[in-house]
RNA sequence: UGGGGUGUAGCCAAGCGGUAAGGCAACGGCCUUUGGAGCCGUCAUUCCCAGGUUCGAAUCCUGGCACCCCAGCCA
């Protein structure tokens, strides 16, 4: 997964500072925590993880290393419904190829199910929990409404050994998956809907990911969640906007336990536009098929962008310029793609490839003729050193850089016009040869040989320089062109499938590379001169190479041609 | 007249009573053998609105408005 073309350097630079940076360091000020930082990192293993995850892990991973502190991976499975190993397996890869380590550190929240149930016995004890016989319907209906106050359950008043017995028995497996629940008791009044006498256990016979059938009782999110956090001994326990409501719960479980207090400090999650980021979305997308999986290339996942060439440096910098604050957002996925650009820019060898081949002969250069032409892997970096790029009277060049009749400010090849070949000669168009459906065959050019690049006499100067491959030496390869999947900025509501862009994905199957890119393996990044980056794909065999474009280049000259 | 959260430029986002950081985008110019990259410059007289306090308010107070979240035995 290692791209050892790439070379390491760093396009980060310090933190941006935040809310939740400067409440941890008022922490440190005042010993709150005895100088400790310790976060988690929470995912439920119900998908794979995307960019807003990423947000969530940087922040997490990056929080812990910048104060000293630990970052836990905790696997919140509470629920063996929705939750599978291969999704453990999917995030571990994500989290790891995203440059962060957890150490020892992997835990589950299903490692403290014995514990968290002792924690229920306890708060049966103390006349906190009870265990109730209402209906899922009937707990809706007592709960009342956002206006109305709610009921108390006919059952809340049983006494603690009634319910000690009946939570024993929930858990041997006596009573029909549904029947029973083990709820806090609080305040049915309580404005806040969370505080009404929420659900601590419901009696669900599945087979978890870890626990296998031991356990036909689970503790729901809210009963878990603070009690983990606790146990591992968390300071700050970084969660989305969402669960702000949820904070009074997660602190009087932890106060009626008189056990360690963990505190929770809520962020905004990402949001992207023309992208969907609700796993719910996501699995939707993969189930119908709508992408070839979860690490399709257009696909928001991390495997996805992995696999589209996005590299960790880019995602962490992303990460970085968004920032972390309570107001709720949504990032410009131009963003994103702009600290690809930045990074690769940086690192990624240059090559040559013609996506749409157009052929061009060279009428004055000798038939049988190749010279290897010296060509610089990175401008931006000397030490990339350079290569040899056969150069030889019958080329191909994109069919874009041609026009017969240039529209105005179009500097590349015209009947007529002159152009540098990058790397090597300045070169006229002549004439033009069409086939008999009128299309353009070949494209007859005269060179100048005096222009070589590099030569004493290269100087001249013309408008443009534009891209080529010695049609003997190419690479014949296929190539993915990937544009974003919605075509709308917020696909939302019920129908947001119909904001799906039908073009998102274009294959290119005659495309021309220089030699040197024969050596590609999977994963590996380049820019494709004047093209854009490109990640050869795993998909790719020895013989048969794929390129996914991972992004464009800015393109002034698109933007010129629009207005 | 349920509770909670949030409003600073096109998009993010600092700002914590002393006179609106930064990034991205955009727009000019320079440079360029990638219409890339790089460099230089421009880009909020005003912070959701209205009042008030103060020598001084994006910051404090009062009253509005807008948007988001919550009625799973999901997380």
């Amino acid at each position: 997964m290692k791209n050892d073309i790439i070379q390491e350097t760093n396009v980060e630079v310090a933190p941006r500072k935040n809310f939740i940076r400067e409440i941890i360091e008022d922490d440190l000020k005042t010993n709150k925590y005895g100088g400790r930082v310790h976060t988690r990192f929470p995912p439920e293993p119900n998908g794979y993880l995307h960019i807003g995850h990423a947000k969530s892990i940087c922040l997490n991973f990056g929080v812990a290393r910048d104060y000293n502190g630990k970052c836990n991976l905790r696997f919140d499975d509470t629920n063996p419904t929705k939750e599978e190993q291969e999704y453990v397996e999917s995030i571990k890869e994500d989290v790891k190829w995203l440059g962060y380590d957890w150490e020892e550190r992997e835990f589950y929240a299903s490692d403290y199910f014995e514990k968290l149930y002792e924690f229920a016995v306890q708060l049966i004890k103390k006349g906190k929990a009870f265990v109730c016989d209402l209906s899922g319907d009937q707990v809706r209906q007592y709960r009342g409404t956002l206006t109305e106050p709610g009921k108390n359950s006919p059952y809340r008043d049983r006494t603690v050994e009634e319910n000690l017995d009946l939570f024993e028995r929930m858990r041997k497996g006596e009573f029909p998956d549904g029947s029973k629940t083990l709820r806090a008791k609080i305040d049915m009044a309580a404005p806040n809907i969370n505080m009404r006498d929420p659900v601590m256990y419901r009696i669900l016979r599945a087979t978890h990911h870890r626990t296998g059938d031991k356990w036909c009782i689970y503790p729901t999110y809210d009963w878990a969640h603070g009690q983990s956090d606790s146990i591992e001994n968390i300071t700050h326990s970084l969660c989305t906007l969402e669960f702000v409501d949820h904070r009074p719960l997660y602190d009087w479980y932890l106060e009626q336990l008189g056990v360690y207090r963990s505190q929770q400090i809520e962020f905004a999650k990402l949001n992207l536009t023309y992208t969907v980021l609700s796993k719910r979305n996501l699995l939707q997308l993969v189930e119908e098929g709508s992408v070839s999986g979860w690490n399709d290339p257009r696909m928001p996942t991390i495997s996805g962008l992995r696999r589209r060439g996005y590299t960790p440096e880019s995602i962490r910098l992303f990460a970085d310029r968004i920032g972390i604050a309570r107001s709720e957002s949504t990032a410009e996925v131009t963003q994103l793609e702009d600290c690809l650009r930045e990074d690769l820019n940086r690192r990624a060898l240059r090559a040559m490839a013609v996506l749409r081949p157009v052929k061009v002969v060279i009428e004055n250069y000798p038939d049988d003729q190749v010279e290897e032409l010296e060509a610089v892997n990175n401008p931006e970096d000397a030490s990339m050193g350079s290569r040899k790029v056969p150069f030889s009277k019958v080329l191909y060049i994109e069919q874009d850089d041609f026009r017969e009749v240039p529209p105005k400010k179009y500097w590349r090849l015209f009947p007529g016009n002159e152009v540098r070949l990058r790397y090597a000669y300045i070169i006229k168009c002549e004439s033009v040869v069409k086939n008999s459906k009128g299309e353009i065959s070949e494209i007859r050019c005269t060179y100048d040989p005096a222009t070589k690049s590099g030569s004493s006499e290269s100087q001249r100067k013309v408008k443009s320089t534009i891209h080529w491959v010695s049609a003997k030496h190419a690479v014949d390869t296929e190539v993915r062109l990937y544009d974003r999947l919605f075509t709308e900025e917020f696909p939302a509501g019920e129908n947001w499938r119909q904001y799906l862009n039908r073009n998102s994905l274009e294959v290119l199957k005659n495309c021309k590379l220089e030699p040197s890119l024969s050596k590609a393996k999977p994963g590996d990044k380049y820019q494709f001169e004047r093209m854009g980056y490109f990640c050869a794909d795993e998909d790719s065999k020895p013989n048969a190479l794929i390129f996914n474009r991972a992004v464009t280049l800015r393109d002034t000259w698109a933007k010129i041609e629009k207005k």
